[in-house]
DNA sequence: CTAAACTAGTTTATTTTATAAACCTAATAA
DNA sequence: TTATTAGGTTTATAAAATAAACTAGTTTAG
């Protein structure tokens, strides 16, 4: 009836982060902060799961000096994030 | 960019009660219990935290000289769900 | 009749999770 | 050279989810 909701994408700021890397070769720390309105902290934490999972790639460099965090999606994580929607979709649509 | 999903519905249980009751009249408490598997004590907590918000209501009645719990969906809860559905979507299809 | 098992839930205690505030390190500006 | 900014990370707190234990009563088997 009701298939299981990956616990890691049903969240508003990791299933935003994913929808954003979803559409991007990859993305930079500021570019996700700026995009989600989320604070750095919780970011940050959020990043390290979704990369603990094997959902993201992150890679740290240095830019002008300053440290640069950039992620990517990785096919773990397309897969993931498609099979989110599809399992989603069971409880959305409850008349079709 | 990503529209606020209401706490109350950004959940697996809940979400399953209330894609159920969006399909009938309304549900006696064994049928949520059977329908979605999960234990009485998670759907009893789940169904007190819908009704506090106004998104359900809840009959309490016997039957067989057991007590009985009904609950239907109210019309503020078909439209938090509704909304609920049209701010998903925007994290869902990120490539339209 | 009475003890065991069952119905239909609710409460409580524990674990997990989410979140933001405080913190860190290095770089640039005043 | 000390103040401020950039780019994060860690930690402390609050909120949530969950299951086990409990309540209250009913049915059934001996």
């Amino acid at each position: 009836m009701f298939k299981h909701l990956d616990p890691l994408l049903h969240n508003q700021l990791r299933l935003s982060i994913m929808s954003l890397l979803m559409n991007v070769e990859s993305a930079e720390f500021n570019f996700l902060l700026d995009q989600t309105k989320a604070t750095k902290g919780n970011i940050s934490v959020q990043i390290s799961k979704l990369k603990e999972a094997g959902y993201i790639e992150v890679k740290k460099s240095f830019r002008k000096n300053y440290p640069l965090t950039t992620c990517n999606i990785t096919s773990k994580g397309i897969e993931a994030f498609e099979n989110y929607v599809k399992a989603l979709s069971g409880y959305l649509n409850p008349n079709k």
